[in-house]
RNA sequence: UGACCUGUGGUGUAAUUGGCAACACGUCUGACUCUGGAUCAGAAGAGUCCAGGUUCGAGCCCUGGCAGGUCAACCA
């Protein structure tokens, strides 16, 4: 079962796609149908901005009542596998929404579009032209200088027919010939220029095998795909705007009925720090730069899933960033703010050590041990709380305590006294150093009366420390991630992108303890570890080692106050 | 110098038939906290690319500029 429910604690804002479709509706365009389809080529993983495409299109279908296709683009059997197919279904499924039975592949389609292919060289509005590929390109002209029409353009219905055939029973080589929609050659919009619509491709396709030797290009199938599938707005990004006129001229030529799907362009996102073309994210996967497709350093959605981010916290950014034309690059900040939100309310809290310092309570009896009462999330009552089991040997984090405090340090140094959450006031009396000089542990004295973390006498403490059990601790291996790329724009720059990788991206810390509560995580879980950040639970995890990523860690105002003094 | 598209605080989006430019992120204050980067309270920050015009009144309408983007793959 599939969670098809969208958070809409913020009413959705509209867009002027919804008023372009408010438009078609009062004019009864289509029936008053809204249908909608959302259409990646599997040639590689979906990645966030494929998220804000999805979101759109089965969003605009919740919205308006109609029903979205979930449709591969699969006209190019040269970039086409089988593995990003399954992984784009699995990755829309996880972000909450449902095709049904309306899965299609451009592929359905072949004989239909190549059955259109004939129609259109009989009515003279195609033509097999056998210019190579640099020909073509140079009669193409220039966006202000007009092309010049191909010596094969006007070759006899019959002939064309008979070409054609033999293009598609495998008698030319890959190369020799295309076929070619006859619009105008000068027409102001390249692309209405004779397109080319079928080429000549001796390639296995992931589906039909090798049953086809030419294959639409994607101006040609787009549109009729969305014909034959009942589509009835088409919403696409940017950059297909200019190939508008030739969808429409495609689709008149189809033409039976009223009928006529739209396409409506939107602006595809941009965010600071972050690569989004599918060729640099497969160049980062082919060349190792990261381990695979789903890395938590990757802007995939599998990359993005493995890292802790929730599917609700991606809708609820994706509805945050809004929808326009207008080419823009949202901050990242946007989209760890929508994770955070989320995570606040919902994750686990878990005190953790990442970097620990031992802690001995002197006047604690040895081999025994209590288990203390602590709250789970305080932002969610209902989630209860835990118990958390104290004894002699501590772990803390050893930036919480400084031998030599500065003024404002209101944590654990020599002499002071502090309290462990949910547990007890301490006081350091000792630090224990090695030969070297470094400190190898603490030893402190607990104050019984304190126990929960509040002194009868009613005195205070200026800092609360977390804190586990070294005894119960769970030690796990914890990956810190960061961006992968220095430059704010790193998609801004083509050839020496990589050039901006981070060389801090990942940071791994071997030896964490964990209270042991995590023991029953599973992956995927969340947890806030106090004060540090969220973090999940990861795939490849063991219970001998079990591996923690960080999601992203809290604001830090905290430091900041730390430095102020 | 062709066609098409776009221009609103640092960023992203709003603004009914023209009516005091609103919201979120970010930034900065302060308060409260048995973690907090949470929460609460508050502040700064744009006069809407420019110039004209219509109007009592223009971010919205008109005219002319300017700036940016897309298009010359047998990719999608």
């Amino acid at each position: 079962m599939v969670d098809n429910s969208v958070n809409n604690e913020q009413q959705k804002k509209a867009n002027f796609i919804h008023v372009q479709i408010e438009e078609d509706l009062k004019n009864g365009k289509n029936g008053k149908r809204v249908h909608t389809r959302f259409p990646p080529e599997p040639n590689g993983y979906l990645h966030i901005g494929h998220a804000k495409s999805i979101c759109l299109n089965f969003g605009i279908a919740q919205k308006f009542d109609g029903k979205t296709n979930l449709r591969f683009d699969d006209t190019n059997p040269s970039k086409e596998e089988t593995e990003y197919v399954e992984s784009i279904m699995n990755d829309v499924r996880w972000l909450g929404f449902d095709w049904e039975d309306r899965l299609y592949y451009a592929s359905d389609f072949f004989q239909k579009l190549h059955d259109f292919a004939v129609q259109l060289i009989k009515e003279g509005k195609a033509y097999v032209d056998d210019q190579n590929a640099e020909v073509i390109s140079s009669q193409k002209g220039t966006p202000t200088r007009p092309g010049e029409e191909s010596p094969y353009r006007n070759r006899s219905v019959d002939e064309n027919l008979d070409l054609f055939m033999k293009m598609t029973a495998g008698e030319f080589d890959e190369g020799s010939c295309v076929l070619r929609a006859k619009i105008n050659m000068a027409s102001p919009n390249m692309h209405m220029r004779d397109p080319i619509i079928y080429r000549i491709m001796k390639a296995h396709h992931h589906r039909t095998g090798d049953k086809w030797c030419v294959y639409p290009m994607y101006d040609f199938a787009h549109g009729q795909c969305d014909y034959w599938e009942g589509i009835t707005h088409s919403i696409c990004t940017l950059e297909f705007e200019v190939h508008r006129p030739l969808y429409d001229w495609f689709v008149d030529q189809l033409q039976d009925s009223d009928y006529r799907p739209r396409q409506i362009e939107f602006a595809r996102l941009n965010l600071t720090y972050t690569v989004m073309s599918k060729r640099k994210l497969l160049q980062l996967v082919k060349e190792g730069h990261v381990n695979g497709w789903d890395d938590p350093r990757m802007p995939t959605i599998s990359g993005l899933r493995r890292r802790g981010y929730t599917a609700e916290s991606i809708r609820n950014f994706s509805d945050r960033i809004g929808v326009t034309k207008v080419d823009g690059v949202i901050d990242v900040s946007l989209l760890e703010y929508s994770v955070r939100e989320h995570l606040n309310k919902t994750a686990q809290r878990v005190m953790g050590v990442l970097n620990p310092l031992k802690v001995v309570i002197t006047n604690y009896p040895e081999n025994e041990s209590e288990e203390l009462d602590a709250i789970n999330n305080p932002e969610d009552p209902e989630m209860g709380s835990r118990k958390v089991p104290f004894s002699r040997e501590l772990y803390i984090e050893r930036d919480d305590f400084m031998e030599n405090p500065p003024r404002k340090f209101f944590r654990l140094s020599p002499g002071t006294e502090v309290r462990l959450r949910y547990a007890y006031f301490v006081t350091c009396n000792d630090v224990v150093k090695d030969e070297n000089g470094e400190i190898t542990e603490l030893h402190c004295t607990y104050d019984p009366a304190s126990k929960g973390g509040n002194s009868p006498d009613g005195r205070k403490v200026k800092a609360t420390l977390h804190w586990v059990s070294a005894k119960h601790a769970v030690k796990s291996e914890v990956r810190l991630y960061d961006r992968l790329f220095s430059d704010e724009t790193p998609d801004g720059h083509e050839a020496d992108f990589l050039e901006f990788m981070n060389p801090d991206s990942l940071q791994i810390l071997p030896e964490c303890y964990l209270e042991p509560f995590v023991k029953n995580a599973r992956p995927l879980d969340h947890f806030q570890f106090e004060r540090l950040g969220y973090f999940n639970l990861d795939f490849d995890s063991t219970a001998e080692k079990p591996v923690f990523n960080r999601t992203v860690p809290l604001k830090d105002s905290w430091a900041k106050e730390q430095n102020k003094g």
